[in-house]
RNA sequence: GCCGAUGUGGCUCAAUUGGCAGAGCAGCUGAUUUGUAAUCAGCAGGUUAUCGGUUCGAGUCCGAUCAUCGGCUCCA
């Protein structure tokens, strides 16, 4: 594929990059469709995605309809067949002021005031459509032949809420249809592995429009997987030398005054509640608790690192735009725990956090996670704590023990809490964008504030650094992410129903039933499935709704041989074995908790 | 919260320009006694999210509210 690059020449483009600059030139192409439809529209900035592209652009008081958006698509596709070149030319700061100004593009000219002074300032044109870029560009508008507007969205000038709303055209464009046919399919597909569809179906969890949005239920199936991610982690950390505690979800507003979450919090946690002259919250996380509990009577160096952990109910009042199944939520179950440790003990202590967090991962089978370390923006001293040295040291600190121990990570400036730098663990759910999965804080800043010490070894009194982690995050999340990784096709030891026990017909309802008990004695989550219905009908249900790992089929041959009938889930073969042989099979899976 | 779309039995979806709210699955009753992904028949199930408006007549048109979905921002 031929592409032009803004000084004009026209080369054969890298193989790797052909996807980037068609992207970028359907932007512009989509930008060129609309401003033929809508000549009063001022365009912002419209850049190519990991999977198409997206034009910002002030259309004024107009709203775009979807049968708007098929207009703008179909104007693209005449666009193409029009077959318009690419031209592209320099300017210098002032012509280019002067042009963009001259066109009442008001979004580019601002851009130009943004560039270095001795910026050049690129054009690129194609028919009557101009864009100030550095492209490249393909040299004709005919090479774009594999796109589709997928949607529309507000977005702000600049990312800043306090600027203007655009609106924000979403498309995507492949090299060849072949690609787009098969982004539209893999679309298809995460909406049948998205949480919300198979919670739904498997009955592991609700929502209420009179309970309240963002406040879901988790029913018995779905209780019964937290339980088991519960048993799970506190186990883990029990024999990490965890303590486990319980404080309440309420807290006094004072708590959150003096650990500064009032000031940089309060906009997102419930409005506070009077009574008899005190005002509380509902708590929307722990640190503040945690520290309470280690400020309850005094520590030697001794005795440190103390790790206190809790899964802790928390109450955050989210943009109700936010909010998404289980996995982003009004009240959550944090996986949580405040570290408190020396100076010293932050490289092992932290390093032993990765280690339990990728232990984890491990065990459940997550591979595609990206870590990022988050730092402060130290412009941004209305949010962090404007104290450079201790900044300076904590952000080192985390960097040397990240690349000590090796993990691969990327930094990301102005993520980090209002309190200290954190490793993020980040993962892509089934729909939508990227979540934080895994979190892990350094904090020289609460410890102080709560006024918390320890005696040294030369006996002086010390203030401890706290580390904040929640390796599952919040068990609801993490859930969500589960059932999306395993589309409800839990292993056993998580799976809701473990064991269903189908009687071929009601002539072996009895030995069905022993059979039954027998797994219920030895701890195996059974149900009994002994309806009037054929055999397959059953399986059917237990295949496709319950997703259960195993079935066994239970006829006349079975009850005469004291056997059991294996059906594996997904394995249309099925074994056949002693039933004392499948409780041994099956207990040692949920033991082990074969994956 | 913001931009846009959507909202019909428990679930998945129909209903021509405004003209009798319907089907499949699930449920219940009965028949059938079944061997590895749906046995047959019957019954019941609805203030079409809510409130208001236009109209002889509204699931359908208009307004408000609520919820959900796709994004933006935010975040565990």
């Amino acid at each position: 594929m031929k592409i032009i690059y803004k000084d004009g020449t026209v080369g054969e483009c890298p193989e790797e990059e052909v996807t980037h600059v068609l992207r970028h030139s359907a932007a512009h192409i989509m930008a060129q469709a609309i401003q033929r439809l809508y000549p009063d529209a001022d365009f912002a900035y419209g850049p190519a995605t990991e999977r198409g592209f997206y034009y910002d652009v002030d259309l004024g008081d107009k709203k775009l309809s979807d049968e708007d958006l098929a207009a703008i698509e179909a104007e693209m596709k005449k666009i193409t067949k029009e077959n318009l070149q690419f031209k592209s030319f320099i300017l210098g700061r002032e012509e280019a002021v002067k042009l963009m100004h001259e066109r009442g593009a008001k979004y580019k000219e601002e851009h130009i005031g943004d560039l270095p002074e001795d910026a050049e300032i690129s054009f690129f044109q194609q028919g009557d459509y101009l864009d100030m870029c550095i492209g490249p560009h393909i040299t004709y508008t005919k090479a774009l032949k594999a796109f589709k507007i997928t949607g529309q969205s507000g977005a702000y000038w600049k990312d800043d809420a306090k600027n203007k709303m655009l609106t924000r055209i979403n498309g995507v464009a492949f090299a060849t249809q072949e690609e787009l046919a098969e982004y539209e399919k893999q679309v298809e597909e995460a909406k049948a592995r998205d949480h919300r569809k198979i919670g739904k179906e498997m009955g592991l969890f609700m929502t209420d429009d009179l309970i309240g949005k963002g406040l879901p239920m988790f029913l018995s199936r779905g209780y019964t997987i937290w339980q088991e991610l519960e048993t799970y982690i506190r186990q883990k950390e029990l024999k990490l030398g965890y303590q486990h505690v319980l404080t309440p979800c309420v807290g006094s507003v004072q708590l959150y005054q003096t650990s500064g979450h009032w000031d940089h919090y309060r906009k997102n946690m419930f409005p506070p509640m009077e009574v008899e002259g005190e005002t509380f919250v509902l708590r929307p996380m722990n640190c503040p608790h945690h520290m309470m509990i280690y400020a309850n009577k005094p520590h030697s160096y001794r005795e440190l690192p103390i790790r206190i952990g809790e899964i802790a109910h928390d109450f955050r009042f989210e943009a109700s735009g936010t909010l998404k199944g289980i996995e982003r939520v009004r009240h959550f179950c944090q996986n949580d725990a405040h570290l408190f440790v020396t100076p010293d003990q932050i490289k092992e202590e932290f390093s032993k956090v990765v280690d339990l967090i990728l232990d984890v991962y491990k065990d459940f089978g997550i591979t595609d996670y990206r870590c990022v370390l988050s730092l402060r923006d130290p412009a941004d001293t209305e949010k962090y704590y404007p104290d450079d040295d201790m900044w300076n040291n904590a952000e080192d600190s985390l960097r040397h023990v990240l690349n000590d121990i090796g993990l691969e990570y990327t930094e990301e400036i102005g993520e980090a809490a209002f309190y200290g730098p954190k490793l993020d663990v980040n993962v892509k759910p089934a729909v939508g964008a990227e979540i934080t999965l895994s979190t892990c804080q350094l904090d020289f800043c609460l410890p102080q504030k709560f006024d918390l010490k320890y005696i040294d070894s030369d006996g002086t009194e010390k203030t401890p650094v706290v580390l904040h982690r929640a390796i599952m995050g919040t068990l609801d999340r993490f859930m969500a992410f589960i059932i999306e990784q395993t589309m409800g096709k839990f292993p056993v030891w998580l799976a809701p129903l473990q064991v269903k026990v189908l009687p071929v017909s009601e002539k072996t309802n009895d030995y069905a039933a022993k059979v039954n008990e027998a797994l219920q004695n030895a701890g195996v989550r059974t149900l009994l499935d002994d309806r009037n219905e054929k055999i397959g009908y059953k399986i059917r249900e237990g295949q496709q709704v319950d997703r259960v790992p195993y079935m066994l089929i239970l006829g006349q041959k079975e009850a005469e041989e004291g056997t059991v009938s294996v059906r594996k889930r997904d394995c249309t073969e099925n074994e056949v074995m002693s039933l004392d042989d499948f409780v041994k099979k099956v207990t040692e899976e949920i033991r082990t908790k074969v994956r």
